[in-house]
DNA sequence: GTATTTATGTAGTATTACTACCAAAACCAC
DNA sequence: GTGGTTTTGGTAGTAATACTACATAAATAC
């Protein structure tokens, strides 16, 4: 399949309509104009609307590199699912909440699914084995990047090791002007360029920590970590649109703390199957209810 | 197209397979077991490794809605890239991190498109209609469901009334106590179940207070709101299962904020873009670094 | 045990995707 | 401009694919 390259299928479409010729185009800007028609109707149909003949619409798909037209159908199928780039689906004043509803969806599955095409897997392996090493973490972000940084610490908690979160510039910059070379530095900017989160990155690096950045570009906070995770989404344009990166970002925390949970193996998962029971127990006496014990998360 | 029904494809299928006859069960089998296989081949070839006829696939088919093979197969691409249903993809310790990737995205995604397919957008519309008409608001959560408080605090002031998002029970019990019924409150538990939340949810609407309940299913918690927003993801059967319910929620505060904001009207956008301006020019001048006026967060 | 319904396969047809080949247009040297 | 060359687009034909009508086999009911 050709369709696990980085771009999507819309982003390559837009790439490649200036070097198609003219005819192809045809075919190009009908797909981007109605693409459920493209992906409902035979070749036949398609070409006969684009006005160009058959073979045409069988270069282009080729041109594109699929096997041929059936194929890239698929293909389309799928890029329409994950929905709309996000340029074409900007807020509106008068839009309905089902038709804000369905553009955020849009707008939130599209970015998941292009930070999924993007993440730098070396990277993130690298980042796991820096976190089983270490002998303590520290995770630093302000606003959004703030909460997956306190998502990153609830989820750390159970790692077993001394690990924190501080929420403000003051304790963040302390903890890196601190650190030593056993601890591990997690540092979330969407945008990277946080003068205060960049700061706490290149303390902490003097002082021998080692440094995680997770950032949604190449961003300038990157030259300053260790390790660089990107989880990049669709920018955001629109005043409006809402922010998707900390989605972005906090499925990365998913895959780093799973990981990191896997590899510290039985001992560890005694000590959490207990953590569960404990729990379970304390919110039975607490607040009279049982949490199902599958779920230490509220 | 029949994909706009509440259930995904492979849970449609696993339902009806009690009620095929056993030449269309080996089609759905094997759908299920490789559906990769199904969505690059041709019908015969299908037909041929199921161990059945062709038309038997057609009926297969045709049987579950839709118009043909074909229509299937474009239905099954779109059910693929939104990933397989998590019980197919449970963690292992042998995982690489790859894997463990995919997995997560493959479970992130898919739940995302589960709870859109079961958002109540009546339900939603209410809760815009009340936020707008509220003189102040207040968002309740612990742990993973208290991260999603605090990021709907971070978007709520923006509205330009007050709002608070107490995070320890104490303070939130506190809260519901002094509330009047020009408040709203968004209570915000995945269980439903979690006894001190619901005891604040109970109180503040006792006191007049207008709730708003964001939940994981039709749980114990929705009893107690005026307005139900189920945020239903798949469920956790695993122990290393990561919290996707959290990025449903997200994603309803997302839905929310986006239309509370658009529905305040020019006034509102105002004073929207000269906060913005305003934090820019205080991240140049406390970070010397410029923030995208496009994004105030982080 | 026969009739009736249901389930599955066979064979055929029409459509569809794909390919080999050819014609027109554009480009270029002179 | 003209003749050669390359690029671009279309025609016609072929192989395959999806779909349908029909017949047979199995299961069920009476």
């Amino acid at each position: 399949m050709e369709s696990t390259s980085q771009t999507s299928l819309f982003e390559r479409l837009k790439e490649s309509l200036e070097s198609l010729r003219k005819s192809e185009r045809k075919v190009a800007e009908l797909v981007t104009e109605d693409p459920s028609f493209v992906m409902e109707s035979s070749m036949s149909a398609v070409a006969a609307r684009a006005g160009v003949s058959e073979p045409t619409v069988m270069r282009f798909c080729t041109g594109l590199g699929f096997d041929g037209f059936q194929a890239f159908k698929l293909a389309l199928a799928q890029a329409l699912i994950l929905g709309v780039p996000s340029v074409e689906s900007a807020m509106n004043r008068g839009d309905s909440v089902a038709e804000l509803a369905s553009k955020i969806f849009d707008q939130t599955i599209s970015s998941i699914d292009r930070s999924r095409r993007f993440l730098d897997l070396d990277q993130m392996e690298a980042a796991v084995q820096t976190i089983l090493e270490s002998k303590a973490l520290v995770f630093i972000g302000l606003s959004a990047s703030g909460l997956i940084a306190q998502d990153a610490l609830q989820k750390a908690q159970l790692f077993g090791i001394p690990c924190s979160a501080p929420s403000d510039t003051h304790q963040q910059f302390m903890a890196a002007a601190m650190t030593d070379p056993d601890t591990t530095f997690v540092v979330i900017s969407n945008t990277g360029r946080t003068r205060s989160t960049n700061r706490v990155a290149q303390l902490a690096r003097s002082r021998g920590a080692t440094v995680i950045g997770i950032s949604g570009d190449d961003t300038p906070m990157m030259q300053l970590c260790d390790i660089k995770i990107v989880a990049k989404t669709f920018e955001n344009t629109d005043v409006y649109t809402p922010t998707v990166s900390r989605l972005a970002g906090l499925v990365v925390i998913d895959i780093l703390s799973t990981a990191v949970s896997l590899r510290r193996g039985e001992a560890h998962f005694a000590d959490f199957e207990s953590m569960k029971a404990g729990l379970a127990g304390y919110a039975r006496m607490t607040d009279g209810e049982t949490l199902p014990v599958a779920t230490p998360f509220d």
